[in-house]
DNA sequence: TGTTAGCACTCAGTCTTCCGGAGTGCTAAT
DNA sequence: ATTAGCACTCCGGAAGACTGAGTGCTAACA
């Protein structure tokens, strides 16, 4: 009786939801009646059906097809019927396993823990690398390449590392570098990275820096260092999804690959979730992505000490294993906080 | 009369490829003459496919369809026919565009100049970044991050940055990784770093190091660092191939993502190229790798002064542009090798 | 009033059949 | 050696029949 929804109706419905995401081909009402025991004849389920639809939690792909589940379903079957279960103990040990790859690259660490949540789920895992913005600066280090040309290396408390090759007007020696180093990692301690992008705008105004060209110079290239255009966003398994018979057709499939391919969307919403933490579900058009009609996201974040770092997640198609997947995304941030956390 | 055929079935295979390459369908006798207004009848043409399909240079699809070129007709046609054309101007502006992106991070150029092969071709761009082995160690750098956990960074001449975090079963101070990054530096200065690599183990067997815990410390370290797993692989522009009809079908489809999943495979193959300094063309089965047949592989080297770097490629189908492609791979290849240009 | 059985109806998917068209190989004439 | 003519093959699409799963509606029933 409650949510506005009669018990028996919430039972059939989580039944149809339930078949559907096994079998991906819509439900019928008699069907429904062998798989799950109910007391009640076809025709009445048929009656309830109907209602259901009304209330648009069910839609027919044609008049003598069964019935499928609406995104509205998915959510309310989220929401209200879904009995969470704890992560299986053989993935734990999976996920637990392809965490520990200490001595990886920092990077691979990420790529592998978006394989991991691929075969894990058999959907696409989706790893967000910390945007620096949210990380805290620990140092900076200036290599000399050429006479003009140096490399940039900033590393945040998390050891997250970003480098990049800057091009400079005129030559500088290695041992001016070194003065610009010490001048700037004493002056960004502990500052968060966005911080630090405002500390040294207001320092580039000030009147010491002025007159020097050396630390204005120093100052001018840690801004073009910081610059945040890295995507840094690992999607694994898209394979995956040649094995869903709802994207068997071709150009269902092209879509997906292109939605994909649009990182910067994604990253946009992934972005989104920083601010909230924990778990995240979008189901179908809740994202508001283009293309991303019949796929689901669902996210987590992790974090080091009081910063929200990044996001990871699963994609894959609305009708997901959602009592199976989000325990593990949920583990995986777990897991991927505790890989970070800098005692 | 030359590599044993006929100036006239040369010129007749050479219009079927490049008309199969156009159309992707197979062709017929009379099309042909049409489309090269070439002085024969149909007939004589039929009889010149049927001595060229002997000779294994066509096949048919089924007896009524027309002619396919095989493997074998496009390494002919690339060898023998193809008169290779420099690059179109737009597409040289282009190139040199997105290549010159200074500033931005790292693996992001290697990314950026695959989805610029991506979308000049209309096929898949890979780049392999340098394997770590074949370039020229420059300088290592230790940083604290947690009592029992550092990050190592490693940077080569070409300003390649390799970093990861290892744990350690002790604590260490940062005085303590100062002297042994000194140390290390010192020692390794010039090497490539497969000559690190033995200069460690032969360091590691000295009397001096083994009774210094210190200095073995930091050579167990840099061995850990130096371990070269990171894959490296940059593959974009996937989705291309959901335009090419020979691919439609999704089971022909599911067969290349999943070879695009198997990076070490397609590593392996590169790895090879790097032997053979220049543009590399792979037809079909040529490559031996599973689920290639029907894509063909362009690949060239980008260098730094003497080292051969890395491998930048596209895959298509076998039906792919050759005339066009490959000088794209070619300048491309140039314009990385000037981009990554030390002094 | 809620539930059930029965029945007529609908429609996607499959299977079959039936061409038309494009292409071939062969033969005979040039 | 080349070409025109011809019989043959086979793919692919269109049209039609059939099947089966599923529905909505109505009337009987508890």
């Amino acid at each position: 009786m409650q949510d506005g929804m009669k018990i028996r109706s919430r039972q059939i419905l989580e039944a149809i939801i339930e078949d559907y995401i096994c079998t991906a081909e819509p439900i019928g009402s008699s069907s429904i009646r062998n798989r799950h025991g109910l007391s009640l004849s076809a025709a009445t389920i048929r009656n309830v059906m109907a209602d259901l639809e009304e209330m648009g939690y069910l839609a027919s792909p044609h008049p003598s097809a069964g019935r499928v589940p609406t995104d509205k379903a998915y959510r309310f079957y989220v929401d209200s019927l879904l009995a969470v279960r704890s992560v299986d103990r053989g993935e734990r040990d999976e996920i637990r396993r392809r965490c520990c790859v200490a001595g990886r690259d920092v990077d691979g660490v990420f790529r592998e823990i978006s394989q991991m949540l691929s075969s894990v789920s058999h959907y696409m895992g989706i790893v967000a690398a910390p945007r620096f913005n949210a990380n805290v600066f620990r140092q900076m280090e200036f290599v000399l390449l050429g006479s003009r040309r140096i490399l940039v290396i900033l590393i945040s408390q998390s050891g997250t590392v970003q480098n990049r090759i800057i091009e400079l007007h005129h030559e500088i020696s290695s041992e001016e570098l070194v003065r610009m180093a010490n001048y700037l990692n004493g002056m960004l301690q502990g500052l968060t990275i966005s911080q630090v992008k405002s500390r040294i705008l207001k320092e580039m105004e000030s009147d010491k820096v002025q007159y020097d060209t050396l630390l204005s110079e120093a100052l001018r290239l840690s801004q073009q260092a910081l610059d945040d255009s890295g995507t840094g966003l690992f999607i694994e398994g898209q394979a995956n999804i040649f094995d869903l018979p709802e994207f068997a057709d071709a150009q269902r499939m092209k879509e997906v690959f292109r939605a994909m391919e649009q990182k910067s969307q994604l990253l946009d919403l992934l972005d989104n979730c920083l601010k909230a933490p924990g778990v995240n579900i979008f189901i179908g058009s809740e994202s508001h992505l283009n293309n991303m009609s019949g796929m689901s996201l669902i996210t987590s974040t992790y974090v080091s000490g009081k910063n929200t770092l990044g996001v990871l997640g699963v994609i894959g198609p609305t009708r997901m294993g959602y009592g199976k997947v989000i325990p593990i995304v949920d583990y995986t941030a777990k897991m991927l906080t505790r890989l970070l956390h800098v005692e």
